[in-house]
DNA sequence: ACACGAAATGTTATCGATAACATAAACAGC
DNA sequence: GCTGTTTATGTTATCGATAACATTTCGTGT
């Protein structure tokens, strides 16, 4: 017992008594268990985070900020990754429940009934990020992304455009790339717009190169189009830079629009105008939730509705 | 037992006895317990990998196949992010080794004294990665940063460039990147030329930001160089944007290189010359040799040197 | 019907830290 | 010195799945 107290900094080991048993398990090269402290204190110290890609800026931001907001104070994220896939995630969030992590966090507002199931009865926080879920199961830090896209389409609009096109994914797994390309039609045709130029650039996360590759048979098929709206910026600096190798000049002869204000719609020439979706803000605001509900906060009985305001931002590659 | 025996799919449990404890379960709302099996068995399922940056796509692409290799065998990727620190990186071996995974990535081949110490005391396999270490702890699936850089300059030097730039991290924390630096200086040393041209860019990791404002101020400060070789892809990018704004042709008055073949430097204009260091590689490589040793394949028992050859990629950057 | 081996199910003790409780040591005050 | 209080250390049972071993059920051949 006084080995366990010393290694948690119970305040009733005497600091000598500390000294020597820290002394002691580094000569003998004790490491702590945390799987049996864990068994027998029902607390694991972990959160699950479940994210569709690793390899995406904005996501890895989110992360980061659970991480550095969550490691503070001892708490170990379990990361699982979905690949875009709705049965990869219930898959995904049995394994990751089986652990026991003490909250749970996920990208998105839409899951298959057996994970909403397990994520209800799993008696933890659940906190669903990157959406604005109908029915939320718990927590939501998030936003609409139908919202988000339709002020874009707005902006184009009252810029002067008309034949505005969309890049986004070729299947209905992204469910944030479905949502924009909604919020895309819906607010072309309250415009009164031809909502039809819909380019499928690919399986979701869409690459710059898929992007190019969109964006040269977009100009190929309807050589008119004056503006176009990708799903993200990354398709957003492929098809700028296809723009680039045709010599077609961004934003006088071509306007582009991108999604998650990434680092290279910043640095790139022309810059991208985008929509900054605080990737980061996200991850930090549903650490401060955990953080708070675990400290039982008396506010914190009603499920959390975080909303984030994603920003416009106006750059060179539109008027 | 038969439970037990149940959710492990054990072959010694009937079908028919198998499906209905599966049901009750579902029905009760029952979740299997990791923590409680991993204790008595002593087996985790656990792979513990630190990485410096979750923002980083070469990790990524790392962590994504290990992740992909390993979840096949029921394999949990316990993640933890070092933020370029070899002390937070001790902070960070300590708790994951607390949690008892069954094989250890790291990613670099520095540590603290420390570090290497629980490192070997834990008995558990350990790999070192991205790297090519003197003193090596266990296995290796690597390559060398310096030598890498090395045959950069030399085709840099065979293409004509006598001027050559280094733009990289202005402290020792990013150790691939001082291997890379090094590398750089000893092989401009070898060709006799000067290797003073050293433009420190920040804080690692070296964003596109702070590769365009290095780019300025090498440019600013020495407007005769004929060539730039920066520590990745991303600071190589804003070098290639901050010589757009400036009207500098690449690669006609300014050259460019590289580093880790990221997305961006095949699809920007002019495209990156750049080193593919098989980020994809390396977590595959290193997920098939915990699976190995796992399997306890007999011709694992000395620690394996899996060698990366890092190609030079040329592009319109450079001639 | 019986024996026998295989298949299926059951019992008990255990992994290692810790909650809950018990006790000992140290330090007051009078 | 004695009592009362604080501070420090010790004991025991426990978390829930499972290794090791034990027992029962079942199928087959004779």
């Amino acid at each position: 017992m006084t080995v366990s107290r010393a290694f948690k900094r119970d305040s009733s080991v005497s600091r000598e008594t500390r000294d020597a048993v820290l002394r002691a398990s580094e000569d003998l090269g004790y490491v702590f268990d945390s799987t049996a402290a864990s068994l027998r204190s029902q607390r694991t110290d972990f959160v699950a985070v479940t994210i569709p890609s690793l390899n995406n800026a904005n996501f890895a931001d989110t992360v980061r900020a659970l991480s550095e907001g969550l490691s503070a104070r001892g708490l170990q994220i379990l990361l699982g990754y979905t690949n875009y896939d709705i049965h990869e995630e219930e898959r995904l969030i049995e394994q990751l429940l089986r652990r026991r992590p003490e909250a749970i966090v996920v990208t998105g507002g839409k899951h298959t009934d057996r994970a909403r199931q397990l994520l209800r009865n799993a008696g933890i926080p659940v906190i669903e990020t990157w959406d604005w879920p109908d029915e939320p199961l718990g927590h939501v830090v998030g936003f609409s992304n139908a919202q988000s896209v339709r002020e874009m389409v707005d902006h184009f609009v009252t810029a002067g455009y008309r034949r505005i096109a969309f890049i986004g994914g070729d299947d209905d797994r992204d469910t944030r790339g479905v949502e924009r390309r909604a919020g895309f039609i819906a607010a072309m045709k309250a415009h009164g717009l031809d909502a039809s130029r819909l380019i499928a650039a690919g399986a979701p996360p869409i690459s710059m190169r898929e992007g190019a590759d969109a964006m040269g048979r977009l100009l190929d098929s309807a050589p008119d189009t004056e503006a176009v709206i990708c799903v993200s910026d990354l398709p957003a600096f492929g098809a700028l830079s296809e723009c680039q190798r045709r010599s077609i000049r961004v934003p006088d002869q071509m306007a582009i629009g991108g999604f998650g204000d990434y680092e290279i719609g910043a640095v790139c020439v022309p810059s991208l105008t985008t929509i900054n979706a605080f990737a980061y803000d996200i991850g930090r605001k549903a650490a401060e939730l955990i953080l708070a509900i675990r400290d039982g906060k008396p506010n914190v009985d009603a499920p959390a509705r975080i909303v984030i305001h994603p920003e416009l931002i106006l750059r060179q590659s539109s008027r």
